[in-house]
DNA sequence: ATAAAATTTGACTGTAAGTCAAAAAACTGG
DNA sequence: CCAGTTTTTTGACTTACAGTCAAATTTTAT
């Protein structure tokens, strides 16, 4: 199955370029030096296509979530592991969050086939695990207070803070812009703020998570942290505009 | 301009019933009794009339957000008017949300003649200044602490949540519906948990907001919570499925 | 070498957005 | 009421792109 990833290779540089629309299956015939009717030999259709595109990124990412399971450290600590990790995947795949937004549409999935779709759910399941298993250790060692929010809550909770400051950046909203807001940039603060609410011990104000920050950067994801410095490194180098 | 106020309403009811691929423009000229050719005279693209019906129910959003700048009581409280507003907003037109999503996509967006840009980029913002206006007053009054994270950060991640949480709802991740969360129902709460580790005083412990909500429905937004009543009344009069 | 299986493809169809010149309808001053 | 002017409407197009399929080509097995 060389071919297939040959396909989802040039699929996914033609989303990064000029996204969903981008996505042009002549063109994309065109650029692997294939007719179109190969590309549906291995795809049932674009959207399932895109799928595919969206599993492999998906892939990596429960692969970085699972990591929060094993970091040494207090519960909270180790959900600063999750937070790295969307972080990482986000820079390393700027366009993948507004591709993945756009497959969980209703609209797109019924188009994917069923394996597909199957495996997808698995994946994605993962990631919210790992992050409900973290806040259900949390409880249990008493780091989250019996009478505060409920489990579901401050898993939503986390989830819509990343969720929605990722369709903010995608966005691009003029008056975001204006007032200097970068959400992606503002979501590690405010995760502290939403766990603080929470009064999931140690709070950021009792505890050093700069220290935390640092080891995830060395332990968990140097590798990654690397491969990024690389790549922005590089781009810098570009000749300057104008 | 009676027309361009028919073919939004019809296109509406299409977008609502069929979602971006059910409005079909041949069977959308069908339903009015005019021809393909007359909505594109009164709109550039398929995409621009979905910006027409966007803004309409922009414009009422903004409405009612601006409500909540004129509620007597302190900062905290008249943030809740907006979170209300939103959340109103959600109920009397549950498939907007994705549209409003839909609508902020660049692929899209540029695909919107230029003055219907301007007008809807000119209601977004009156939203978000509502919101930001009302951080600054609790700055200003001492609500919230000067040392605590920034009023951008206290916007974004406000927005974040409602934007998060929405596309929760909207994409019925089988995850959460499995878990029994219900993100609208929980984003209540998760601003209560966000505000409190802000420190926006009075927190949610040492201040009665269930009289606020009160005083809210009755005296901001009764006239929509009862027309909201009598739609979700006559649905559930329908004769049961089975 | 050859038969069978798998893969590839050119040439097709179908659908839906978008265009335009001409027809129809709505105004206008006399 | 009418000739002339402007605005609105429309049927009959074009274009773009997803998707199909039978025939040709390549690969594999014996």
């Amino acid at each position: 199955m060389d071919r297939e990833q040959l396909i989802i290779d040039h699929a996914d540089d033609l989303l990064a370029e000029h996204g969903y629309h981008g996505l042009n299956l002549d063109q994309l015939a065109e650029r692997i030096e294939y007719s179109k009717a190969t590309i549906y030999n291995h795809f049932e259709s674009k959207e399932d296509l895109m799928a595919a595109v969206d599993l492999r990124h998906l892939k990596l990412r429960a692969e970085l979530f699972s990591r929060a399971l094993i970091f040494p450290g207090n519960s909270r600590e180790r959900m600063c592991v999750v937070g790295w990790a969307d972080s990482i995947i986000a820079q390393m795949y700027p366009h993948w969050s507004s591709l993945h937004q756009l497959m969980e549409t209703h609209s797109i999935q019924e188009k994917v086939c069923q394996t597909r779709r199957d495996s997808l759910q698995k994946i994605g399941h993962r990631c919210f695990e790992v992050a409900y298993e973290i806040i259900r250790q949390a409880r249990l060692s008493g780091d989250l207070p019996q009478d505060g929010p409920s489990d579901a809550h401050i898993l939503c909770g986390l989830i819509s803070l990343a969720k929605g400051a990722h369709l903010l950046e995608s966005n691009q909203s003029s008056f975001l812009l204006k007032a200097g807001i970068r959400p992606l940039d503002m979501l590690s603060l405010n995760y502290d703020i939403f766990l603080d609410g929470a009064q999931w011990k140690p709070l950021h104000t009792e505890f050093n998570y700069q220290i935390t920050d640092q080891r995830i950067q060395s332990d968990v994801f140097a590798e990654e942290l690397a491969h990024l410095q690389q790549i922005t490194s590089n781009t810098s180098h570009l000749p300057p505009a104008q």
